[in-house]
DNA sequence: CCCCGGGTGTCACCCAGGTGACAGCGGCGC
DNA sequence: GCGCCGCTGTCACCTGGGTGACACCCGGGG
């Protein structure tokens, strides 16, 4: 019923990093996992809301993105993207009621999952988890005011730049250009509900970062061509505004 | 150093009923109280960035707004409204990091503060108080990703009636209205930065509900005359929608 | 091979709402 | 009393961006 142990490894491994075990002990990690199941969904996949209420998901392998939906006027906002080492539904682990989102497999999604109940005496009994936990809790708080903020002070092109550059690594390729990772390969429709905006409308602001050089052109994967650019217009600071108001006697 | 007995019942009595201590039994609730410190900072009072990374405040009377402000951009977002057993600051709480935000005293503001490192002993030490905190923490982070849901999706005008609706009791006054709590003198332009909005714009649908008899007429404190009214708006169901548009041929 | 469906690229149109401006209003201090 | 200041109420103006529509492109399945 548990975890084989060589996969064991492997989740170690994979979660070492990751921002809820970061500081647990390899070895109290290694003991949690010893409870946890495993489970593959297949990309699309989405997951049963009654499930969500009794068992605590966490991401091994691919990409799950969890979206809240205006009941009236259903227009979607995806309230989060998880990657390996995020776990899931972390509003109905902390109050134990249903939490109304949707939550779907963008990739094959590889789990390992525990009963709710175990995962909350954890948090209560291990203090290394908990310190950890509880800072993870933070920082994805910091993230969720951070898009509020975002949504109520800055402009969609704005919004956009910074959802890129949010998700733009360090790494350059081969072609000296930096590569974001993952989001690069969503549909502009799935860019804009990240941003609370439309298709048509993301679709303008991405040809218009190409036709400034700031992405690289010409293919479907988002590649960035000059990242100082980009910057600029996620803080807009509007480049250059002013120079073309230059009053006339100077 | 520590609270005088009869403050602490008194605070004992006002946290009682409030989220973070709900289920915590009053013995260890006034065990805790022992170690806090008492504190009252006038309106309009800015909290200290570097008190705030020392010390974690509970709210006994008054009201405090949490501000985010865009560094570019100078406009502000309120992130949220703290009243009697709220906390602050939660998310350093949390992580131990700085939290750039402006908390400040709308009303005189009456404290009791202990430091951080203590507070999360507290919350590793008391089961009863930790998970109260969690759930705590769980519906803060409904209430954000209701904000944000709410700016991706709806217009303001739809915002203004649940803001004004979340803030709406039960209770009718002597005329037959319902009170709004906490936001009822607000200025416009306060209600404007918790919708994401302008004064201007806040004043224009605010003018609307009380031309629709929605709101009460000529006077200042947000009073409800018809609540049924206000929250067909904040569902924005469009009302008869769709009555203009009987097909010719009925 | 063609068809189909999902994604992309681009229009033209229009409106919610941001903006600046200005006039009134009430409370407070002098 | 008067002046000041912060707030309210209302304009007129302009524009970012939502919307519907349509053509096109590409990959996969029958």
């Amino acid at each position: 019923m548990s975890l084989p142990v060589p996969y064991r490894d492997y989740v170690v491994q994979k979660f070492e990093a990751s921002p809820v075990f970061r500081d647990v002990p390899d070895a109290a990690m290694r003991e949690m996992l010893g409870h946890f199941r495993q489970a593959t969904w297949s990309r699309g996949t989405l997951a049963a809301p009654d499930s969500l209420l009794k068992w605590f998901y966490l991401i091994v392998d691919g990409r799950a993105r969890v979206d809240a939906l205006d009941p009236q006027n259903q227009r979607r906002f995806t309230l989060s993207l998880l990657g390996p080492g995020d776990g899931f539904d972390l509003v109905t682990l902390l109050d134990g009621k249903a939490h109304d989102v949707e939550t779907l497999a963008i990739d094959e999604l590889h789990l390992v999952y525990a009963p709710m109940d175990r995962m909350r005496e954890w948090i209560r009994q291990h203090p290394e988890f908990n310190r950890n936990f509880l800072s993870y809790l933070g920082q994805r708080m910091r993230e969720m005011e951070g898009v509020s903020t975002d949504l109520a002070t800055s402009d969609t092109a704005t919004r956009l730049a910074r959802l890129i550059l949010r998700h733009t690594g360090k790494e350059i390729d081969a072609d000296g250009h930096h590569v974001v990772r993952l989001i690069n390969d969503f549909s502009h429709e799935a860019l804009a509900r990240m941003i609370g905006s439309t298709r048509q409308v993301v679709n303008r602001h991405l040809q218009a970062l190409r036709r400034d050089r700031i992405l690289k052109d010409r293919q479907k994967k988002l590649r960035i061509a000059d990242l100082e650019g980009l910057s600029r217009r996620a803080t807009h600071l509007l480049g250059d505004a002013g120079r073309h108001k230059i009053p006339p006697g100077s």
